[in-house]
DNA sequence: GTATTATAAATCATAATATGAAACGACTAC
DNA sequence: GTAGTCGTTTCATATTATGATTTATAATAC
């Protein structure tokens, strides 16, 4: 279905002369859901930063709002303008604005919740999503991190690396989110071969019991899938029976937004 | 209603040895809606940095994925690691946690989007919304900012303002939105004084015309006001006979807010 | 086709800036 | 009272960020 590209691993050097800036970012990649509030010690150690650092690059960070003080605890949150920003970056994103009509339509079509997802270091990233017209599927699930190995969105795009960086993926294990997770490396390449052979990939009950995914992929103009689309509920609407006809209009949809983005088929 | 706290224009003094963090950031707020797009030289020129350290911060940043390239135009755009932080900073904000029960409540029993909003240097922030129940309430309006003067919620913020740092505000023209929107530094002072005593502000069509907001403070455990919420919908439905009883719910629900943050009136 | 302009990227000497060990002060636990 | 933990400040040091200049690339004009 698309092509693999290969041996691409970027050179993951650092710039010279960001080092600091580099390690502010790593401050602030260290905050997730698990871990909303960090104490200084903790935060210094998990990042690798001397306290005395750590402190200084988190005071500039909170002097600019992206990180701000517990008042009672004296612990370290994301900031309020971490919200602003990110809430822009989501409407100046060129591939959500030009998804979003489709996404919208599809969702209707299907009245379930459609997704837009792209891969971010080590997981994916919803960076939008249509509600479905049935109740239930108010999940706003923007911003979040995604495993890429338990959805479909994310075997999409494992399915289009090139085969060096695969395989340093595959060499981390993969975690068991449910008892239908595929955690073995070999089962997940073939599932990979297949996602890249019908351009189509299906998630059951993979990520959380009964909820059940379909995702095709977005390519550009020089035919890299830079994104994948998917139509996501509870596997008891989402059924064997009527998933084919889902996927159809699924892969339609992406096809119409690689379209948009150049892609030329054929 | 709420006290007036004097003289704490905080100290702006910039941490030593944060300058290029400090910069980076500098680099990350310039981007808007009004533009979201930059080039290099733009960009250093609106942030007054050496181009050669524009382009090095930049060069950081889009490492690590904060920054994003067109591939077309070459130009900068915010990348989709703030999407991630951004959504992650909303989760993790408690003033957004403990208010939301009563945010939703609020919308619930008004039928009008409920908001939840803080100052953020020179805008407001929002950062909740529960949506109304009517249609035409659709809009997902967190994480944007909006101008102080013209809204509810920002009359609230800055009647609670400091003299010495309101008059520092008010030094600023104020922008018109509308027809409505009060421009002139007196009115606009006389308008926060009738706030402070009341506890209440509306603003109709100030921000955008044919919209109505009531709005309300809440307050810390310290007597201070943290943020303000709001009632906002169409001027139509909210009317001047309506706008009574929904300003008396959207006090109520402040102060349980307040009250959850261990404020205790008297 | 060449010239011109604008913009991005690379180079590198310089010193300004970030760094981290050490010390301090404020709490808490025992 | 003592020891331990945590956040904050200080300060000498050299590592790291800086920016003038150069080179590369692309777009536009002539």
């Amino acid at each position: 279905m698309f092509p693999v590209k290969e041996l691409d691993l970027r050179a993951t050097e650092v710039y010279p002369g960001t080092q600091a800036v580099a390690r502010a970012i790593a401050l602030l990649k260290a905050f997730n859901d698990a871990q909303p509030e960090w104490t200084l010690n903790d935060l210094a150690q998990a990042t690798g930063l001397n306290k005395t650092t750590a402190f200084r690059l988190l005071s500039a960070l909170e002097a600019e709002r992206l990180v701000m003080r517990n008042p009672l605890s004296g612990g370290y949150r994301l900031g309020v303008e971490l919200i602003a920003m990110g809430s822009a970056a989501m409407r100046a994103n060129p591939l959500r604005a030009m998804s979003r009509p489709v996404l919208v339509t599809l969702a209707e079509q299907t009245g379930e919740a459609a997704t837009l997802e792209v891969l971010v270091e080590d997981y994916v990233l919803v960076i939008d999503e249509a509600p479905g017209s049935n109740p239930m599927g108010m999940t706003q699930d923007v911003g979040h991190r995604l495993p890429v190995h338990a959805t479909a969105t994310g075997k999409i795009l494992l399915a289009a690396l090139p085969e060096a960086e695969l395989a340093q993926r595959l060499a981390e294990p993969l975690l068991a989110l449910t008892d239908r997770t595929i955690t073995d490396p070999e089962q997940l390449r073939s599932e990979l071969a297949r996602v890249r052979q019908e351009g189509l990939a299906i998630a059951v009950g993979e990520l959380e019991p009964g909820f059940t995914a379909v995702a095709a992929a977005v390519q550009d103009r020089e035919r890299q899938v830079v994104a994948a689309i998917s139509i996501g509920g509870p596997s008891v609407r989402l059924t064997p029976e009527r998933l084919p006809a889902v996927a159809a209009m699924v892969q339609m949809s992406a096809r119409q937004i690689s379209r948009q983005l150049g892609y030329w088929p054929g």
